[in-house]
DNA sequence: CAAATATAATAGTATTACTATCAATTATGC
DNA sequence: GCATAATTGATAGTAATACTATTATATTTG
């Protein structure tokens, strides 16, 4: 996937100027990625991030209405990125199924470098996702911000592997819930591996979580 | 289970004094079950609970760190709860398939009303357990925490009902992956059905999810 | 090169998340 | 029934957070 030159289209919803457009605007972003994860987002401020850029606070609200919006940039991204993946590995393959396992691939495998998009590391984006991005729905805000699309990546995410399911089971009546169920265990898995290990049974090294959850999509929809 | 006075245990570490020994104790557990509900966990606040109760916000301290330890000190009682229930349910029943069934209806169904412990909604607090109990262990601390004992009753909940799971095949390799998957999957499909529906395939109305939880646990541990 | 735009520098405000102090009330032990 | 201890109330104070506002200085662009 190098130098493709892929544009990652992040809703205009998400930012009041586009960080994509300024050599400050993309430091703030690539910035804000290793900060999250150094000090976790509640920790996490724009003053911080301003002092680590050399900039003042108010240059980044310029950017971002604020930090929780920041938050649904970067995972709507990483939405948009994991699409771009999906597309490509299922592109030219005719069977359905081997499509279906490309892509459960790639929704619970470990992440690759990627060097296509050079300000964003999308290892440290990843660990981002697993850690904190359920706070970016879990809020009062939640039904409103769905209504200005703010989740849309994330849906066709889940919409476009459903679509696979539906193909080779058109009477399977939760692709929905079994792709999102999929998607959302796994982050939780690798997390709990990590940090509440009795909630898991990965051994260190080994990684079952593709394994198991590609079992579960093909036991769950395989036809009576 | 009306008036069986069943005491609910709550780790010492998670509180400075037992809210259950004071009514002003009682009363700050009651009504920030209420406020959190109401205002989400960001915007909650002592200060706010403070007016709420009539008391000020330094008596508050008094029996909590800060509102991040009251939080987890509600998700550690309601799985201290639903341990509770899941012992009750599953008493005297000899074969595990029915144990294990009935324990995944615990699990996965939407609360029933239970007028067993009177200062606390048990209605409420699963709200709360399902939109913000995964704030409870998505922070920096989370290691830390976990040794001191904050999360032992959920752990013990996956851990009783991963037993069952070994009870009929004792060769499954991922127990405790698959019940931590069924519960917070449980309520995430939940939570989306409420607010992101394109995430699920929930019909107003009709509670599909026990049903799903259930065949996605005996088809992922049938012997091959 | 002027005008528009973007960024820097700085200041200021309301709220949050506490900590501290001391007075008033209530409970308990003798 | 009274002294003492423990709990709660009332109030104040602080550093940090999450912004908003203003003006000066660069930088870009037409």
């Amino acid at each position: 996937m190098k130098s493709l030159h892929i544009n990652i289209n992040v809703s205009e919803a998400l930012y009041l100027k586009n960080p994509e457009s300024s050599v400050l605007g993309k430091s703030i972003v690539t910035n804000s990625i290793m900060l999250i994860n150094e000090l976790g987002f509640e920790a996490f401020t724009f003053k911080k991030l301003g002092e680590r850029i050399e900039s003042p606070e108010s240059s980044i609200y310029r950017y971002f209405e604020n930090k929780h919006t920041l938050l649904i940039y970067l995972v709507s991204w990483y939405w948009s990125w994991t699409e771009y993946q999906l597309v490509f590995a299922t592109a030219n393959i005719d069977s359905p199924v081997e499509r279906l396992k490309r892509s459960i691939n790639i929704l619970t495998q470990p992440i690759k470098v990627d060097i296509s998009f050079s300000h964003i590391n999308e290892v440290l984006l990843h660990d981002i996702i697993i850690t904190e991005s359920a706070k970016a729905y879990h809020t009062k805000a939640v039904d409103n911000e769905n209504e200005k699309g703010y989740f849309k990546a994330y849906k066709r995410v889940v919409q476009r592997v459903s679509d696979i399911v539906l193909e080779i089971n058109p009477r399977f009546e939760f692709p929905h819930m079994l792709i999102s169920t999929v998607i959302e265990g796994a982050h939780q898995q690798r997390y709990f591996a990590e940090h509440l290990p009795a909630l898991t049974d990965l051994k260190k090294g080994k990684d079952s979580i593709s394994e198991f959850y590609t079992q579960m999509v093909f036991k769950m929809i395989e036809r009576a």
